[in-house]
DNA sequence: CATTTATTTCACCAATTAGTTAATTATCTT
DNA sequence: AAGATAATTAACTAATTGGTGAAATAAATG
């Protein structure tokens, strides 16, 4: 098990049913059954690809009944967002323009 | 081996090695023992983690005598930007503002 | 040509991952 | 209390991963 939390996170991403799971939570919250829903997978398979997001913290689970309404935590994303927007510069020339156009927004919205 | 080229690069970045590797290549060509002089893995070790890296198109590889040069290659660096981006209003209050500078950065270079 | 240097391949191993079926727990409904 | 529904846990398996040491390959150098 990766102890790094940006090491959890890209794992947890690197799984096209998890991805999906994490679309289909940013329309809202959903159970276990709802998210399952889609994937030609058993429901303990849907549980331990829940078990990752959640450790990775990417989603949180509610209780309602015998329910557990599952959220969408997107924290872990701005840290990637983050890591890989230090590379922006290779891959993007008006990487500068956008770079200051940030540091504007920082300045506008200070903490 | 997970076979969409996402999948590939989340992967292929869920290694602190492999990410100390990338920033090290951001500072310019490396040749694998260049490479490797920061870890206490082995050569080998090192290698592996390289082609996982070049499979997952992050890095390619030159050709100089016995060296063989690494480059970084950010393009699949910048689809991980991309798929992020879509969650970011989740993180990121001033989203809305942020979308609407990045569409008019598209209409300014088109192409 | 023999040796050194750079790197890869091979054969192996232990741990992890992604899936299964069967059993269990928890809660609601009748 | 009994049955149905939601979800998890357990036990197992096959494939993948991340590492190793030893051998092989490729090119430069004495």
């Amino acid at each position: 098990m990766q102890s790094d939390a940006l090491s959890a996170t890209f794992s947890a991403l690197a799984d096209p049913t998890r991805r999906a799971m994490l679309a289909r939570l940013a329309e809202g919250e959903a159970t276990v059954n709802e998210l399952a829903e889609p994937f030609e997978m058993t429901l303990p398979a849907i549980s331990k690809h829940l078990k990752v997001l959640e450790k990775a913290g990417l989603v949180s689970r509610g209780k309602n009944a015998q329910f557990r309404p599952c959220r969408l935590e997107a924290g872990p994303l701005k840290d990637i967002a983050g890591w890989v927007e230090t590379y922006r510069r290779y891959w993007d020339e008006s990487f500068d323009r956008l770079d200051s156009y940030l540091e504007e927004l920082q300045k506008e919205q200070p903490r």
